[in-house]
DNA sequence: TATACTAATGACTGTTCGGTCATTTGTCAA
DNA sequence: TTGACAAATGACCGAACAGTCATTAGTATA
């Protein structure tokens, strides 16, 4: 076994027992039976080791379901089959699994933050190809809301037997959140998640936005409003992204006048973001 | 308003950001305003911080959820209403509900542990309460699944709106939740977590259990159960309990025996973590 | 003003952290 | 056996950590 492997293998287990913040590299080396040198040879930092075993287990997830969906022909057996294969990884790689889920709202490092992000919309787009082969235009407006439905079913069972040790009957499982899942999809009809706000979420979260960009989209938005509020309301801010001249609180209530207009939501919400509120 | 307070307010928004771990006291103190000596006037440690975090805020929480399912006559509010307590309660506590979602998994401390486990049980007896008077008996084998759905959805949805900074229409993220709810509970009819399988979960995990006590749950399973296998295994397996002989793994394979019984899950469960495997 | 007492300070301690690098060890071909 | 090179070591660094305590500032009473 070459020594990066080794590595990631006592980082693995050691980071799933106390997390990854509270492993030091010390730690590692001395449980993987090597000295600190050997550790910066084979990683450059203790951050390009966690964000090396993220890409390493997720692929591998990813790739895994990814077959599952693009495999099984028969409709009736495809839920029950993702669901399998899902835990199957979670269990195979539960040191992993652990550090996944403990990791997925902790993190601070920014490469890593935004490297999740790639990677759970990946998995969002498998689990949508599979929610629209089988549904269908039936569940054309309720198809984000299933996806986080789904996503939600796994996270929250992995937790039972990621973080017990009991014996679980993972076929048995998998055949429940199949039912469940497809008792959502047939029978429920409210829309929480739409195109928009799913949109919306996907979309980079900090990644700092130019002066420019966002006064072209206002003045894209100007164009195609036509109520008189919502328009004044983004001629003033853009006035007031180019030259700050309102105080925190009218620009507040500009933003509040977008914020009931449907098609002014992503455009509030980069606002907010960009001046900071 | 008092120190404590002062103090929790600061350490609540820098943990919301970075998590416990990663805020130092020092931090803490200076964002607060105050030196580092008086935070150890107002707190033992830092772990007596967040202890009492959790306390103040859990306890709030659980009581306002109580509330509405104490009071709320109207059966058919009902669902929706406490999905609309819980997501104002965490909207309301915005930096605390981060806390708490991204500590539910990381905390190492023990002492913190047993008392989110202890909220945890409480929050199933709430929801429990709640699906046990709308639906009652038809529930009955599916009851404990409903109520990680419920949590699952409140987990997975309060992500959405506490790490993005979109703006969400809470009440119909409530009544969708409480159709998703209201059909899950209507037809599913999978169980997956048993009555047996609760009980095991909400054991105190690592409590030292005795040699006696074991032996006691062992003899009284030997009484109940009639299969051979299963008895032997369970007599072979309790000498080895008083006394040590059997290599690790026909012990494993004695546990594997138990495995499939379906009243043995606790006992393998119990074993297996006295004998360390 | 003098005294007594509490509240608050921040320099300090002993550790531990992630990361570095001069030195040693191991392994080749010559 | 030697010399050249790579692999591995662990003492060491500055920084940051949780927590302490002698000292000072602030306040109320006499």
């Amino acid at each position: 076994m070459s020594k990066k492997q080794l590595i990631m293998e006592s980082a693995l287990e050691l980071f799933a027992k106390q997390g990854f913040e509270a492993t030091s590299v010390q730690q590692i080396t001395e449980h993987a039976g090597i000295s600190k040198g050997a550790f910066y040879i084979a990683f450059k930092s203790k951050d390009e080791l966690i964000i090396g075993l993220i890409d390493h287990f997720l692929l591998e997830f990813i790739s895994e379901i990814d077959h599952v969906v693009k495999n099984q022909n028969d409709d009736h057996k495809l839920l029950n089959e993702f669901y399998t294969a899902a835990f199957h990884s979670f269990q195979k790689h539960s040191d992993f699994a652990k550090i996944f889920i403990k990791e997925q709202t902790q993190t601070v490092n920014e490469d890593l933050i935004s490297k999740m992000h790639h990677y759970d919309k990946l998995i969002d787009k498998i689990i949508l190809q599979m929610l629209e082969r089988l549904y269908g235009e039936d569940i054309r407006s309720t198809k984000y809301d299933l996806i986080f439905c789904v996503k939600g079913f796994i996270n929250t069972y992995a937790h039972l037997f990621l973080f017990f040790n009991v014996p679980f009957n993972l076929s048995l499982l998998s055949q429940s959140l199949a039912e469940k899942t497809y008792l959502l999809a047939r029978h429920s009809e409210i829309t929480f998640i739409s195109e928009e706000l799913y949109q919306t979420l996907n979309e980079p979260w900090d990644e700092n936005i130019t002066e420019e960009q966002i006064i072209e989209i206002i003045e894209q938005k100007i164009e195609e409003v036509e109520e008189s509020t919502v328009r004044e309301s983004l001629m003033l801010l853009k006035q007031h992204v180019q030259e700050p001249s309102l105080s925190q609180v009218i620009v507040k209530g500009l933003l509040a006048n977008l914020k009931d207009h449907p098609n002014c939501k992503q455009i509030s919400y980069l606002l907010r973001n960009y001046l900071g509120l």
